[in-house]
DNA sequence: ATGGTTGATCGTCAA
């Protein structure tokens, strides 16, 4: 047995009904982890992802920016969130889920902070509030990543490594790529003892990309990409990693969201 | 130094 759960930023959960419907048909996932759903609460379509099989829901939305959800087949056996530097922007949800002979698993939606235009503290506080949530996200994975089976997901607006940008001399310098970025995200990864899922299944030297901007002209026919969804994985589910895949064909869609779903495969 | 596009909302802001 395993379980399919998708990482998947999809830049307005109203205007891509169709899409989740349609990737859902396609690759049948067992949990959806969304970010960037830019709406309320009670504005949220619980049931049309119902019709679609995800009758467990945890939503935590607000008004036209940012915004998670879990939705899933599968009952959760609980859930949560927290509050990142001090700020209730709906940012992250988390829920165990049975996991299986070995144990729960314990799900974590993260939506990091894009960081704005600048990469400097000083002149742009969105990229210091970016800085600081990478950081109380490694400080908080020290001590509740590691000895447990958890798999953190979701749009973390980093792309780490020089393979996961189209052109890393070009976009060293840019938001989402600089050395200030890519070290918070190794330190996360240190910090929590985890497994860069994407990494485990295809080598540091070859491209990986999860996201296509809308502004470049034909940034999709051209591969203009980066590398900003992830899945990480505690020690203790590493060897229960079975597959993963970036669902790129999404992006070629009628009117996409510019990130792809990443799909991850459990053992349980 | 700045553009380019999309979404929420309805003049901008965020990404």
């Amino acid at each position: 047995m395993s379980l399919r759960i998708v990482s998947w930023n999809v830049n307005s959960i109203r205007q891509r009904l169709d899409h989740v419907a349609r990737f859902v048909a396609e690759w049948q996932p067992d949990v959806l982890c969304l970010q960037e759903t830019k709406v309320r609460d009670e504005n949220f379509p619980a049931s049309d992802l119902a019709e679609m099989g995800f009758t467990h829901q945890v939503i935590r939305g607000q008004k036209a920016y940012n915004g998670v959800a879990i939705l899933s087949r599968l009952p959760f056996e609980a859930q949560d969130h927290r509050i990142w530097c001090s700020k209730d922007d709906k940012r992250h949800l988390s829920v165990t889920l049975a996991g299986g002979s070995a144990g729960p698993i314990e799900l974590h939606n993260f939506y990091v902070p894009s960081g704005g235009p600048t990469p400097d503290r000083e002149a742009n506080d969105k990229f210091g509030h970016k800085l600081d949530f990478l950081e109380e996200m490694a400080a908080w994975a020290r001590v509740h990543a590691r000895g447990r089976r958890l798999l953190l997901v979701g749009d973390l607006n980093v792309a780490p490594l020089e393979n996961d940008v189209w052109n890393h001399k070009r976009l060293v310098r840019s938001v989402g790529h600089t050395p200030m970025e890519s070290e918070r995200m190794a330190n996360l990864l240190e910090a929590g003892a985890l497994t860069d899922v994407g990494r485990h299944f295809v080598p540091p030297d070859q491209p990986l990309y999860t996201w296509w901007g809308y502004r470049f002209p034909q940034s999709l026919e051209r591969n203009y990409g980066w590398r900003l969804d992830h899945a990480l994985a505690s020690e203790p589910l590493h060897d229960a990693l079975v597959r993963m895949e970036v669902v790129k064909a999404t992006r070629a869609w009628e009117k996409p969201s510019d990130h792809v779903p990443l799909l991850v495969e459990i053992a349980t």
